[in-house]
RNA sequence: CGGGCUGUGGCGCAGCUUGGUUAGCGUGCUUGUCUGGGGGACAAGAGGUCGUGGGUUCAAAUCCCGCCAGCCCGACCA
């Protein structure tokens, strides 16, 4: 096939457009891959519309593969399924809702758990049915608060999402084994390096997750990878070990000192290294040795606000992600000075555990991070202005309600799996495989007759992967200063030939030639065949558009040789025109 | 949803402070001539409700208010 450049529908811009930052939103404009809609929505051109393909079809061949079939809803559904699985509510601004001439409701579709889990239920009954994968490539819509970066986070995009029915949990595991081979043979195929990391699961219910993340500098998620074992994480889902009791039988009673003007950590650990009574004798104090309570306000989806109490060491931050990923689906808002003129006996600044907890006369549900051991010893908050105890043993002097994860997680930290240390690093995720469990089964009532005649509910799993978002990821990880450079199995074409003579000279024939070789070959060609556009720019074209591979029909057409040149090493070599569909089709591409 | 910045031909920008002819520049686009291996030269053109609605004024791209949109940071989320 030959796309002829004198005919596409291309125009290519030689600025960066300013709204688009990072690498992959600026080059796939610059390049004519796509065009903005709308606030979160792309157009896609014809040649971005080509690479969205043959991402498409690779993930529909390794889903095949498997034994997964595809099927196809509509975008936009009703709402009485979501309302029955509590995710109508859930979702909350999230969900994109519409109503018909009647008033009914719709929504368009986030994810299409619910309708699958009917549509099997509408046609199954058996356990002998099972197991069964299906899966669909569809546009979803979220009404994403903040879109941005072009493909990586809009609120329309596509996504190819399967789900796996089994009778019992051992099935599960075996179809989430085998979608998780799947995705790592889609990505190696895709070309885009990964992270396959612990997950929490979030929205979606259910229990085992990870995530497939692609390492990257604009991404948003965070995680961490173990520099030792295979240990990874996203920051949200990591778990640190539960540290060992320590025995505090011969430790000293605590006491409440004075101490003034001390409102932050930082006022509070100055102050008792300079005073002589309060100095440790072994070493100084430091921030690690106290004790932070940090109040934060839940708001559950039925609308009710409670107050939550959380205590970190005095070196950490709360982190609210990975809190609020702990007390899902409640979402955390501040805890503001109202609240805390409303309740009397928290004092600001100087909230002590003593005065937390359901039983205290706070009442407010008090957590620990769990990185706190039993016999550990705190300063912290005495609950009077200007005052602090020190002194403190957790499981002698307080207790709490339970424990959370609930600090944040630093570079360094040590792995819960080997003791070793922590790397940070942010991703984009690409990928999601959940085992769903039975939580949409159950409230759906998706159940199936056993060998022995009895009713099971069935167990699910649901794994997706962001196809839209794979085409912005694949172009984070093939560019460079003067363009795209794709990978050979998504590239919109094969080969680019530009003709880079005068016009009427014999580099147009032999371009043309050479286009017709190869697409002989049934490789795809774009052929710069445009009238009056100057080599200089034909070459910028070329390389902001990043096929693998180039050709060059110019000045060596004259002694019977073009130049073929490798996108991705940057080498270049001059073949034989003769030669020439021989050589590029055989030619390495990496 | 909070904070900051921004919105002027397809793209990148100036003009706004201090209101006043016909809103300007580069690039892209059209036509012609030349050029022909790194976004080439010259010339002549087309293309703009100055994001949008309201207000102040004799007069608004410019000043004031609302709204919309974009980017960044945070919050949220795939």
């Amino acid at each position: 096939m030959i796309l002829r450049m004198s005919t596409m529908f291309l125009r290519t811009l030689r600025d960066d457009p300013v709204d688009a930052e990072v690498p992959s939103h600026r080059l796939l404009v610059r390049a004519g891959y796509i065009r903005r809609a709308a606030p979160g929505g792309y157009t896609w051109l014809p040649l971005g519309l080509r690479t969205l393909n043959r991402v498409e079809t690779i993930i529909r061949q390794e889903m095949d593969a498997i034994g997964a079939q595809e099927v196809h809803f509509p975008a936009m559904l009703p709402r009485e399924p979501y309302e029955t699985t509590g995710r109508w509510t859930d979702y909350g601004p999230n969900l994109f809702r519409l109503q018909d001439r009647r008033g009914v409701d719709y929504l368009l579709g986030p994810t299409h758990e619910e309708m699958f889990t009917l549509l099997v239920k509408d046609l199954y009954s058996s356990y002998k049915d099972l197991p069964l994968w299906l899966y669909q490539i569809q546009t979803k819509f979220r009404d994403e608060a903040r879109p941005r970066a072009g493909l990586l986070r809009g609120r329309e995009f596509l996504m190819k999402d399967s789900y796996s029915f089994d009778i019992d949990q051992d099935g599960l595991q075996r179809s989430y084994d085998a979608h998780r081979a799947a995705y790592l043979r889609t990505f190696d195929r895709l070309g885009l390096p990964y992270h396959v990391v612990s997950a929490m699961s979030g929205a979606m219910g259910g229990s085992a997750s990870e995530e497939f993340l692609f390492p990257c500098e604009s991404g948003e998620d965070t995680f961490v990878s173990c520099t030792k074992c295979d240990y990874a994480a996203n920051t949200e889902a990591v778990r640190v070990g539960e540290p060992a009791k320590i025995d505090s039988a011969g430790f000293a009673a605590a006491v409440v000192h004075d101490t003034p003007a001390t409102p932050t950590i930082a006022t509070l650990v100055d102050l008792f290294n300079s005073r002589s009574d309060l100095k440790r004798s072994d070493r100084a104090w430091h921030a690690g040795d106290t004790l932070k309570n940090v109040i934060v306000n839940l708001r559950h989806p039925d609308g009710r606000i409670e107050p939550l109490a959380v205590g970190v060491p005095g070196d950490r931050d709360v982190d609210l992600k990975r809190l609020e990923a702990q007390v899902a689906p409640a979402e955390i808002i501040d805890f503001t000075d109202e609240d805390f003129a409303k309740n009397k006996n928290l004092v600001k600044g100087y909230i002590g555990p003593q005065s937390l907890g359901e039983k205290s006369s706070s009442a407010i549900r008090f957590l620990l991070d769990r990185s706190i051991a039993i016999g550990s010893t705190w300063i912290t908050g005495a609950n009077a202005p200007g005052r602090h105890v020190a002194g403190l043993v957790y499981g002698r002097d307080f207790s709490c309600d339970g424990v959370v994860d609930a600090a944040d997680v630093r570079d360094g930290d040590p792995c819960p799996k080997c003791g070793s240390h922590l790397l940070i690093r942010r991703g984009i995720e690409i990928g999601h495989v959940f085992q769903l469990g039975r939580k949409y089964a159950e409230s759906l009532g998706l159940t199936v007759l056993d060998q022995n005649g009895k009713t099971q509910t069935v167990t699910m799993g649901s794994y997706g992967i962001g196809v839209s978002r794979a085409v912005a990821a694949i172009a984070e990880a093939n560019h460079d200063e003067l363009g795209l450079k794709w990978p050979s199995a998504v590239s919109p074409a094969d080969v680019h030939i530009v003709i880079a003579g005068k016009p009427g000279d014999e580099t147009a024939g032999a371009g043309e030639k050479l286009a017709g070789e190869l697409s002989a070959k049934q490789m795809t060609v774009i052929l710069d065949d445009r009238k009056g556009v100057s080599p200089g720019v034909r070459f910028k074209d070329a390389e902001l558009i990043g096929t693998p591979r180039i050709v060059i029909a110019g000045r060596g057409v004259a002694t019977g040789v073009v130049e073929v040149r490798n996108r991705h090493a940057g080498t270049a070599s001059e073949v034989a025109l003769a030669e020439a569909a021989e050589f590029v089709a055989k030619m390495p591409t990496t």
